[in-house]
DNA sequence: AAAGCATGTGTCGTAGCTCGATATATCGAC
DNA sequence: GTCGATATATCGAGCTACGACACATGCTTT
């Protein structure tokens, strides 16, 4: 499994990446990255839910209930014009971080100080 | 700048990379982060010093003091065994994450559910 | 029909973290 | 002597992850 941090650093990122895609509900969600990690990455409710909180209250995203006949009450959610810029900012900065720690994994690295 | 998460899930794999090249103290290793980062990775004080105690705490790390005549006294790090165990680790649960989030930044990915 | 399980959303408390602020001390430059 | 860079350290406010818990619904099995 993976570690606390890298669990917080990811979560938003990849929740903006996911409803790039088109819209999605919290369940679904979390199906969702557990699939695409081969069942390694497993937000839990308790991680999910108050993120999406938090990034609806950012404007980042927003939600609509549906209940269709027969079928359980979901919340969908969907990126706003906000959350698809800040999805390309959140993909921008961890290339970044991604490019300083190539650098630092070079195993002829040298320092100037 | 980075954000709070990203800092902190890189702060850790940064630290045990930068060591891995040699010994160094703390002010070093925020100079050394700075430089390589063309000055947008700046570790505090407040963030680095408590970091170090815990990676040394956690037998990743350890330290001696020196002070050659005529210079400041410096606490100097280097790896230990189970460090650059940890070392590894913290690089191939990177880039296992990082795996997750280009298959997420694909264009056209299609979900199963 | 009752039990069990997957589905679906939510909150709470604990524990852990970052980082601005602050403190202390030394060295070199002007 | 004063200032800024060097060098290490702690404290407290604020934020976050996540296990635990709560609640409800739909489907399947006995």
């Amino acid at each position: 499994m993976f570690s606390k941090p890298l669990m917080s650093a990811s979560a938003k990122p990849a929740v903006l990446a996911i409803l790039a895609h088109g819209e999605a509900y919290g369940y679904q969600l979390i199906q969702r990255m557990k699939h695409l990690s081969g069942g390694q990455l497993a937000w839990t409710p308790g991680t999910l839910y108050p993120l999406l909180h938090r990034l609806e209250t950012e404007g980042l995203i927003a939600s609509e209930w549906r209940q269709p006949s027969g079928e359980r009450r979901r919340k969908y959610y969907r990126l706003t014009p906000l959350g698809e810029a800040q999805r390309a900012h959140e993909k921008q900065q961890w290339m970044q971080m991604h490019a300083v720690l190539l650098t630092l994994w070079q195993p002829n690295l040298s320092f100037d100080t």
